[in-house]
RNA sequence: CGGGGCGUAGCGCAGUCUGGUAGCGCACAGCGUUUGGGACGCUGGGGCCGUGGGUUCGAAUCCCUCCGCCCCGACCA
């Protein structure tokens, strides 16, 4: 039964997503800041769960965090010529400090390669001193002109890695091992949404790439959601800022540089992946909550009974679960209930007078909501059952969505059968068509080329638009 | 940025057409009874009716301005 308050996938997937983010606590509307919102505790520690995860899987492979201006000199978005055409109409500009007019003014960043380059230069002189490899957490800021909190939003945190090699293939090798080792890693196995590892366009890449990779996941509306990207950017900023050095012959080369970013776009795939009509719900090793415990009892000699008996079982809890014992007076059992399933908490353990005298708890996991994922289980073992629980409701949550993103996604022979399936899911076609092609198929059916998978069979077909042979498959869908 | 809708208590709304000084449900506070799937009774607090201007004896209500939010497009992590 749906909860008050949450409007069903089926009636508005639009509304709903608002009203998860809206009931669940994550986020509120900073309405006097237009396009920006408010991280409230709740969506705030998820954040700090997955940038806690990232972080390891970033510095693992060898990077380490740095911190560059949130100012940069207006100039220096002007350097690279595809760049400045990409980010122009979504800058914020400071063009005064106080009453007074700035010679130069200063953008906001939008991302960072530029500033990051000026520095780069001059860090930069040897081919010993590469690779350069650099993240920086920050917020960056892009003016939209239509905004959805977490998905798309004026304001954003995120992080950005920048690094600097000698060669294509070096800065080739990082581009990639981020995008398999650190985001596609990330994605299914701490937020249990499969993704498809690809290549983006020349019409889709970042704005200044040479080429652009990225993971890609699908909503439960069929629709794609980017949920990363990995730039290799070749020498075009390294050009544009003079990042050279000295290789092992005394010659001086331009670098090669690389990007890549995920940001809290990521909690509203995790949202739109994973939830229902009962409200969020939070794959266990993302979840700020892991296990909620209610208490039941009648009276004052049944509350010491109840809560001594909670304070045994969660005795050894610290440092294994993360955990919170819901003992609020005045509220009841069934209240709580659908108040910590709204809040998409994974596991929940009832314990009233009954289960003390049959050494029992109920049990009830959020991925079947409702009564249908509650049992009742012995007291005895209680917290390896509830481990084992939570690794099984992570991967249930992987599989039920990669079933649905299989199940959603259809290979296309003709124009007509894409258009049709673009609707519900992705579509699976040969692709060998130009640029404008591309846009054309945008403009008439919604529909863009979200990436060319890594993973080709490498079979011989016919593009369904050009009728030329290709090998090539590409995903079309309607994205976010 | 275009088209549409909406701004009245924390939330959801009525009242606006036809001007007369603001109401309902939930939430909140106090007290009492309750508590195994959204408890109940009584009492109570809370509103510059989005902003600024205009019309009027009088404006939530009529007119203009600006701002914000939502939906559908075009632009983008």
């Amino acid at each position: 039964m749906p909860k008050d308050g949450i409007t069903t996938r089926e009636h508005d997937y639009s509304q709903w997503y608002l009203d998860i983010v809206q009931q669940a606590g994550l986020a509120d509307y900073a309405e006097v800041v237009k396009g920006c919102i408010v991280f409230k505790p709740f969506g705030y520690a998820i954040w700090e769960l997955m940038q806690r995860q990232l972080d390891d899987r970033i510095k693992e492979t060898g990077h380490e965090n740095a911190y560059f201006p949130l100012l940069i000199p207006k100039s220096f978005i002007m350097k690279e010529s595809e760049h400045v055409a990409g980010f122009a109409p979504e800058l914020f500009e400071v063009t005064h400090i106080g009453n007074e007019k700035l010679e130069d003014p200063y953008v906001i960043r939008p991302t960072s390669e530029t500033i990051i380059g000026h520095f780069y230069s001059k860090w930069v002189r040897s081919y010993r001193d590469l690779p350069l490899l650099i993240n920086q957490w920050a917020n960056v800021m892009r003016a939209e002109m239509r905004t959805r909190p977490f998905l798309r939003t004026a304001e954003f945190l995120w992080q950005e890695g920048h690094t600097v090699h000698v060669d294509e293939a070096d800065a080739e090798r990082e581009t990639l091992m981020i995008l398999h080792e650190v985001y596609a890693d990330f994605a299914e196995r701490e937020m249990a949404m499969p993704v498809i590892r690809g290549l983006k366009t020349e019409k889709e890449k970042f704005p200044g790439a040479l080429r652009s990779y990225c993971i890609e996941a699908m909503m439960q509306d069929g629709r794609a959601l980017q949920s990363g990207t990995s730039h290799n950017l070749g020498q075009n900023f390294a050009k544009a800022f003079d990042i050279t050095f000295t290789d092992q012959n005394n010659t001086v080369q331009t670098a090669w540089t690389t990007s890549w970013g995920v940001s809290t776009r990521l909690i509203g795939a995790m949202i739109m992946t994973h939830s229902d009509d009962e409200g969020l719900v939070l794959p266990p090793r993302l979840a700020p909550i892991q296990v909620v415990v209610v208490p039941i009892h009648k009276n004052e000699g049944e509350k010491s009974a109840v809560m001594a008996a909670v304070g045994a079982l969660t005795a050894q809890w610290k440092g294994r679960l993360r955990f919170k014992i819901d003992s609020r007076e005045n509220l009841s059992p069934g209240f709580k209930y659908n108040e910590w399933e709204l809040k998409g908490v994974p596991v929940r353990v009832e314990v009233g007078p009954k289960d003390l005298e049959k050494g029992t708890v109920a049990l009830a996991r959020r991925d079947m909501p409702g009564k249908a994922g509650k049992s009742f289980v012995p007291q005895e073992g209680l917290t390896e059952r509830i481990e084992a629980l939570l690794v099984e409701i992570q991967q249930a949550l992987f599989d039920r969505a990669l079933q649905f993103r299989e199940a959603r996604t259809a290979f296309v022979g003709s124009y007509d059968e894409l258009k049709l399936q673009i609707e519900t899911g992705f579509a699976r076609a040969y692709w060998a068509g130009t640029s404008e092609d591309e846009k054309r198929i945008q403009d008439e059916s919604r529909a863009t080329i979200r990436c060319i998978p890594l993973d080709q069979p490498g079979v011989a077909g016919i593009c369904f638009y050009t009728g030329k042979p290709t090998s090539q498959l590409v995903i079309f869908a309607r994205a976010y």
